[in-house]
DNA sequence: ACTGAAAACGATGCAAC
DNA sequence: GTTGCATCGTTTTCAGT
């Protein structure tokens, strides 16, 4: 999908504020509203803006311990496989196939320590999951 | 700063989309659109809800290869020195000293390979740095 | 916390460039 | 093909109860 440089402004916009008014953004952008708002669900229907959400403080929210944890997997595993069961975990925010030592990385996120270690638990019980290195994280310095 | 059923409820119909209406928050939780209203103010001046964002497709503005690197620093390193030292880099989306052999792991997202190693090498070169470890990031399974 | 009124916003059709 | 204007229905917001 191509983007001309008003696409580009108007998603600024929207990331810094969602709820930002389509008037509003077309002061900045130039443009009247009812054109921002077509602009935008033309950004909506081609995938560029998937939707809109809320910035929530973990700690807040029962998600105040965070761990980074790669998993080593057995050697027929699928990344469809390891999408499955990361998805069955609700402390699973992230999971991604990589490069290097690891075959995938997962973001998790539980309420305290003993959450963590309950849900790090549940994780390594997984059958094609060989071993894995957990990182804790001692504080977001950048999000 | 205390959270009842109703606030966590509201919490997640923002966490789903973000521009739903009052009014229609408060068809689920039961309460008039002012009442939400109320409560969302709360939340926002009470540091729960931090803003409203849009999602965006990472390849669609310029993000689409992603890396999580683990730096290794010298003995004196604060988290201070990295939280400044990251800030100064466009493509870190993320940042977290952490438990383990690595001191801090970082998330950078560029526009392609090339980008991702010149930002790296950028990276590379701050002076408390005495090694790093990287994981590239063939797939996002979740997120 | 609800109700009601005024102001602002969102959505759609139609004409124009 | 995209923009701007006008319109109508809805939503937000602030008062008062």
């Amino acid at each position: 999908m191509q983007l001309d440089d008003v696409d580009q402004r108007i998603i600024a916009a929207l990331l810094s504020d969602a709820r930002t008014t389509y008037a509003e953004i077309g002061m900045v952008v130039s443009l009247s509203a009812p054109a921002v708002k077509r602009r935008v669900d033309r950004l909506r229907s081609g995938g560029v803006i998937k939707g809109f959400t809320a910035v929530v403080d973990p700690a807040a929210v029962g998600g105040g311990t965070e761990a980074f944890v790669e998993l080593f997997c057995t050697g027929r595993t699928t990344p469809a496989q390891i999408t499955m069961a990361t998805r069955r975990h609700p402390e699973v925010v992230g999971a991604y196939t990589v490069s290097g030592e690891a075959d995938a990385l997962v973001h998790l996120r539980a309420a305290d320590i003993s959450h963590l270690e309950q849900a790090l638990e549940r994780l390594r019980a997984e059958p094609f999951i060989t071993s894995t290195r957990s990182m804790i994280v001692l504080s977001r310095l950048v999000d």
